[in-house]
DNA sequence: GCTGGCGTTGACGTCGGCGGCAAGGTCTAC
DNA sequence: GTAGACCTTGCCGCCGACGTCAACGCCAGC
């Protein structure tokens, strides 16, 4: 199949398919008039990058999977440097998760701080302090 | 002050200042020869956009607690699009954290079927299938 | 007067993953 | 033969928050 094809069978674009090539992640042959030509394991290797992508791996993450189902393996995570992408993703993951966290719960104490002080300046309060407090705490 | 001095009281560059300016944030004086001069209150504003900076807002989120601080309010959160801010960095963060801890989720599952596939595989066992499965299940 | 350390503006580079457009080649259908 | 649907390469644009020059001006000290 051609390059417009197969970026419709995998929810794609051709734009990406090129990218992809350009990264070297997703070799194709050449027919006689220079056309890309696929076939049913490229859509496979598209797949698995896609799903991965969708799942917010960045595009070098997915060279392992790709590789690994290249290399014939049943599946992309069937090989130790896919299990340590997921590994080193999961990680990743929980330590923006924590942050993430963290300020969440910074940003909610500041609001209800500052709804607070808001209310309480309508009948007449006392003077606050200023906006988001630095992380160091005193400064 | 000038712009090196500002720069190293409030743990930021030159180039970061000036480019405050340029999005009409920070607005300085010139003095004789050009130079730009702060004073005492610049450094409050400036702070306020380093700290919430610092807490993942991104610079035009920041412009109403700046311009709550040249007001002449007492704090950077002490008006309401202040607090419509946070409200929506709330919801904003809980979003993202939420899809975050799905995908984590998702992924550690992934990882611990690998492993055990994998360590199914070294005695002799069952044939798998392929890597990360697709959101929608079913193909 | 000359060096060195400040300051100025302007323009381009960074990072990722493409989108969009231009200018052309190729094949099919009518 | 010609419209139109596909394909090709290549290059610029985008997003945010600056970093990194380049080429220059200003001022203090020796």
């Amino acid at each position: 199949m051609r390059i417009g094809e197969l970026a419709r069978r995998a929810g794609t674009t051709t734009r990406a398919l090129r990218y992809y090539e350009s990264r070297g992640l997703l070799p194709a042959r050449r027919n006689g008039n220079g056309y890309r030509e696929y076939d049913e394991e490229d859509l496979r290797l598209l797949r698995q990058i896609r799903t991965l992508q969708d799942f917010g791996f960045g595009l070098e993450e997915t060279r392992p999977f790709v590789e690994c189902l290249q290399a014939g393996h049943p599946a992309g995570d069937s090989c130790p440097a896919s299990l340590d992408v997921y590994r080193a993703k999961l990680a990743e993951l929980d330590g923006v998760i924590g942050r993430l966290q963290a300020v969440r719960d910074e940003v909610a104490a500041q609001l209800a701080r500052a709804e607070l002080e808001a209310a309480a300046d309508l009948p007449g309060g006392p003077e606050p302090r200023c906006g988001l407090t630095p992380h160091g705490g005193a400064d």
